[in-house]
DNA sequence: CAATGCGACATTTTT
DNA sequence: TGTCGCATTG
């Protein structure tokens, strides 16, 4: 084992891989190879340190990031089937995998449900007893941050700073109450219910301390207190040194609004004074241009760590500020210099990008690319499990591992319709409740006869045993294992429910057909994580443990999009992703920055341009090889034409002199366009 | 009174 | 693109 630099890695980055004295944190700025730390390191720690890959865990936040993960691993060890046993997940999964196994622990019963952010809005829109979109929102976010924030309702409503706040409070209390009944969790609760454990209970800590001996941790910046929380509580033991690697950049910290806490890096050093800080300042990704533009905007905010990117790649092409006269010019133009560009350099249509700030601004843009044949892909599209006809299905999933669970018991009593209507549903549930048990419970609760007739009665009870049918079959092993039962009851489900009837009476023949077509697609996945054949554990799942798995899922993996068509993201969706030439829009006051509430509270302002601030870092150094801007002077809103500003950030870029002034637009004329067009067509391609 | 339809309108998103 | 609220209709 040697100390000089291997693996084809920069002395700073050797250095992360090779340190393992005590915790270590890992600055790497965009581009500089954070993964290929993470992946190396875990390499390292199995083939030249002997540590039992069993032992190690790697955490990430989307389950994008964790399959990646573990198949760069793969590739990087000698048996590449030991990555397998390896810990390489998302936080919420691995809380999955601690609350199955202490789930008495935190007081569940083995078999509980994991609800989704609908169903808890559904909750909560109960209990505050209104519909206003916005307010359940506001609630639930409330909820969200305080949860994440490991404050318990009481405090909560202690702290509340105005009645909105108290009412919130009120509800999060009575939130966790009929979460507890439900016998379910939210997202928020598979990490915070771990450290709850890991808190009150020193055997079961010892326990999960002893089976994970080392941790690693991506986009650090990105974690909340509560995961911080779990990790600290992992990690920590008496007379023991701590050991892990976090690897994060504050630069690009972008998701304080939903509860992380960029503090998490200054804390780390706080609480583990020996914590060894490395950092990658190399950039593999963007010209020299690019990285002083990234640094000169990024340097106007306070600095956590001093850190300057660079790069060998050389000066490369200025960047382009463009001033367009309103957002439909913005968007043709982007698309006319996209095509233009294309077929100058011949490039792939999957060279370019194009990146906003919100959703919507990406229609016009949309509509501009079609109209000129461009083949593009919008990244972060409706997530696959949010379908309805998916939903439909993983509610009868989660009914059969959880009885107890209520949402799941309406949503599946009801669809498709068997003559159980909303005042049965009420009256059942206020039985229900007077006498403390779940809805599933009640249809064969003595005294519930005196209050349905048969003809609202018989309906429910056939309802439940057919669940409890399917349940005695679900649980028995099958003949060769319970995935391939689990399998086999999906099947007699979707036929028992006659479900695919159902889409045909209730939508017109080509819906009907795509949500078939998706339900089926839905039934594959989960008969190939059933039989264990493409899980990463191999290990077969019974009925209770898919349904669990499915809800942590958002993106069915492999519907990868087509594979050269211009990407187009929001800033957020493109963390993490590189593209050759990348074109940034609506670079404006008001959009980036974003404006905020307008209400909001002074002190909170300037927190809120930084982030936007390392928003536009994030844009910046997406670029590899060229970046241009564009804003408008005038954009629709509302009726009207608005006029905008530039945003201060692009002053802030201080370009090279000549493009430092936002140009005026070269507009191509549609005439010159097509003349340029023509002489591309006549020159044979080779 | 409920269902449908149309116009106005947009933070950012994962689990 | 998708949702929300309001208005019109059966």
């Amino acid at each position: 084992m040697s100390k000089a630099p291997q693996f084809g890695l920069n002395v700073p980055q050797s250095e992360a891989v090779m340190y393992l004295d005590g915790p270590c944190l890992v600055l790497a700025g965009a581009g500089s190879g954070k993964t290929r730390v993470i992946t190396q390191k875990i390499a390292h720690l199995i083939e030249d340190r002997g540590y039992d890959p069993r032992t190690i865990a790697a955490l990430t936040f989307t389950n994008k990031a964790a399959l990646e993960m573990q198949e760069r691993i793969a590739k990087l060890l000698k048996q590449p089937r030991q990555a397998k046993q390896l810990t390489v997940s998302t936080f919420h999964s691995l809380g999955v995998k601690i609350l199955r196994q202490e789930a008495n622990g935190v007081g569940l019963k083995d078999r509980f449900s994991i609800m989704d952010a609908d169903d808890c809005g559904s909750l909560i829109q109960d209990m505050a007893i209104s519909t206003d979109k916005q307010l359940i929102r506001r609630i639930q976010t409330d909820i969200s941050l305080w949860k994440n924030g490991l404050v318990e309702p009481v405090i909560a409503l202690q702290n509340a700073k105005d009645e909105d706040e108290a009412q919130s409070a009120r509800i999060y209390a009575s939130y966790v109450a009929t979460l507890s009944a439900y016998q379910a969790v939210d997202f928020d609760d598979l990490i915070r219910l771990p450290v709850e454990l890991f808190r009150n209970n020193e055997p079961i800590r010892d326990k999960w301390q002893r089976r994970l001996r080392y941790l690693l941790m991506d986009e650090y910046q990105d974690t909340n207190t509560c995961q911080y929380e779990l990790v600290k509580l992992l990690v920590t033991g008496v007379g023991k040194k701590p050991m892990f690697t976090a690897v994060g950049d504050d630069d690009q910290a972008i998701y304080a609004w939903r509860g992380a806490s960029v503090e998490n890096l200054k804390t780390l050093q706080t609480d583990f004074p020996d914590l060894q800080v490395i950092k990658l300042e190399q950039n593999y990704r963007s010209t020299t241009r690019i990285l002083q533009a990234a640094n000169a905007v990024i340097g106007n905010n306070p600095k956590l760590f001093d850190k300057k990117l660079w790069s060998e790649h050389g000066l490369g092409e200025p960047i382009k500020v463009l001033g367009m006269a309103n957002d439909d010019q913005e968007a043709e133009q982007v698309a006319i210099m996209i095509s233009a560009d294309h077929f100058d350099r011949k490039n792939k249509w999957s060279d370019y990008a194009i990146l906003y700030r919100g959703n919507h601004q990406a229609r016009v843009i949309e509509q501009c690319l079609r109209k000129e044949r461009i083949p593009y892909s919008i990244s972060g599209g409706q997530s696959f499990f949010d379908k309805a006809e998916i939903k439909d299905i993983i509610s009868y999933l989660r009914l059969l591992a959880n009885t107890d669970d209520d949402p799941a018991f309406i949503r599946a009593v009801t669809t498709p319709r068997r003559g159980v209507g909303q005042s049965t549903l009420e009256v059942l549930g206020t039985f229900s409740g007077q006498w403390q048990c779940s809805l599933f419970e009640a249809v064969f609760k003595g005294g519930i006869e005196g209050k349905l007739i048969d003809r609202q009665l018989l309906p429910l009870r056939e309802f439940c045993n057919f669940i409890n049918n399917l349940e005695t079959r679900a649980s028995r092993p099958g003949p060769s294992g319970s995935g391939d039962n689990a399998a086999q009851v999906l099947d007699d489900l979707l036929e028992a429910i006659n479900y695919e009837s159902y889409l045909y009476d209730m939508f017109d023949e080509r819906a009907a057909q795509s949500k078939w077509q998706n339900v089926l697609e839905f039934t594959n996945w989960l008969k190939d994580r059933g039989r264990g054949g493409k899980d990463r554990d191999g290990d077969e799942k019974n009925v209770l443990e898919l349904t669990q798995m499915v809800a942590l899922m958002s993106m069915l993996e492999g519907q990868d999009e087509e594979p050269d068509a211009v990407r187009m993201s929001t800033l957020h969706a493109s963390k993490g992703l590189e593209y050759p030439h990348v074109f940034l829009v609506g670079v404006e006051e008001g959009i980036l920055p974003h404006k905020g509430d307008p209400d909001a509270p002074a002190e909170t302002i300037g927190a809120r341009v930084q982030e936007e601030r390392r928003l536009m870092y994030v844009g910046i150094t997406r670029a590899q090889r060229t970046l241009q801007i564009t804003w408008c002077k005038k954009r629709k809103r509302g009726g009207e034409q608005v006029h905008c500003d530039p945003s201060r950030f692009i002053k802030e870029m201080e370009l090279d002199v000549g493009t430092a002034a936002p140009m005026e637009s070269e507009v191509i004329s549609p005439k010159e366009r097509l003349a340029r067009m023509k002489e591309l067509l006549a020159t044979p391609k080779t």
